[in-house]
DNA sequence: ACCTGAACACCGTTCAAGT
DNA sequence: ACCTGAACACCGTTCAAGT
């Protein structure tokens, strides 16, 4: 591959890419320049420093979901673009579970920007939205409130999940020992398989509608 | 102060105060030794690593919190027990800010585990309780689901908005530099007071009373 | 204008040595 | 048994120097 000269957003892209692929812990001003085919120094044209590269990267994930995707599209109910904008996100934290941690950790620009939505353009146009949706000022206020919070929670459970290792590596791998540690937790032992029983895609969408049905009435209310 | 031979748990609940001074990222093997009037390398001795001190310090505080608060007091009836555990849960996440990221942010022991609610031990007798609430297996597996992710996304909410600068440091800071910034963003600026009104005490109560009466309706269908 | 090389201060961690 | 000192490989970042 012929080297063009280095621009911020092939920086910004390629930390996305290593963070993805090593995790943050991984992301190194040295091995990203590597990765780039160019001395770790260089990258300082570009970035003022690892931190604010990091924040770089996040800030340009959340960009690309509001910016090209979803102002696009807009439901004629306000039930289906609830639903439009959680799936969109959905599948970008799933898409980027390494780096899903780091949009909802890093402190938000501004009090009344509730991460995961984390793009005050985007706020803007989610709220204006409502309003068109016909919901009042504190409708919509809580809307924004209550979606929120339903989508860090339960996203970051999913991409929690993701990080387990599914075969807990022990040195004493006979099943016996597994179950001498469970033998002491005897409801979670029973209970175990409906536990484990990952159905992560419908949970989502139940508790999705859930939402929608607890803000429907109380606009009706 | 006379200093006594060190302890793993000295370590640890030392690292405990440091990250909620310093934050995580502060948090140096030499400067944790200073703080405890010793060499770096003293540490070795009770701790593998720093990554391994980091997930001690979690689950120290996990521990702390369900074996000595969480088991010993049980309301009669479930919706009493779900706010019990839920406040107790809010003030540790509040009483520890820069320790709550660590702690839903590390993988689980476990796939059936989820953050925050991290113990085995406590989980077993969390599940167990509801059965003598009346919950059905089902119906037990599902308030445990539904509460994890309830309590995570709006605690995780609350600690991420206490790490946004009260007042944003600007070299401009002119309210016309403020207002400028807003201009382009009509209906955020429209509502900005009632966006960033903090009621999260009553939001997050008002929350749960609404997952309480969800898991009602539930169990009565 | 953009990249490199050398350098600085600081990491985590190992290991032999002290007491 | 517990702590120290020196050392190693690796960081982020600065700065003068190259092209």
């Amino acid at each position: 591959m012929i080297r063009r000269r280095l621009s911020r957003t092939d920086v910004v892209q390629a930390a996305i890419t290593f963070i993805d692929d090593n995790g943050v812990q991984a992301l190194t001003m040295r091995r990203l320049g590597a990765a780039l085919g160019v001395e770790a120094m260089a990258l300082y044209r570009h970035v003022p420093g690892r931190e604010e590269l990091i924040s770089a990267a996040v800030g340009e994930l959340i960009d690309d979901l509001f910016n090209d995707d979803l102002m696009q599209e807009k439901p004629s109910s306000w039930e289906g673009y609830f639903q439009f904008v959680a799936n969109a996100m959905r599948k970008l934290a799933l898409t980027h579970p390494k780096m899903f941690p780091l949009m909802i950790t890093q402190p938000p620009d501004a009090p009344w920007l509730r991460p995961p939505l984390r793009s005050i353009r985007w706020v803007d146009y989610f709220l204006t939205s409502l309003k068109e949706y016909g919901f009042s000022d504190d409708r919509a206020v809580n809307a924004y409130k209550a979606f929120t919070s339903f989508l860090l929670g339960d996203l970051l459970l999913q991409v929690s999940a993701l990080g387990v290792s599914p075969v807990p590596i022990a040195e004493n791998s006979s099943d016996e020992q597994d179950n001498e540690n469970l033998g002491d937790y005897p409801t979670v032992q029973r209970l175990q398989s409906k536990l484990a029983e990952n159905h992560s895609a419908r949970e989502f969408d139940d508790g999705l509608d859930d939402l929608i049905e607890r803000l429907r009435t109380a606009m009706d209310s």
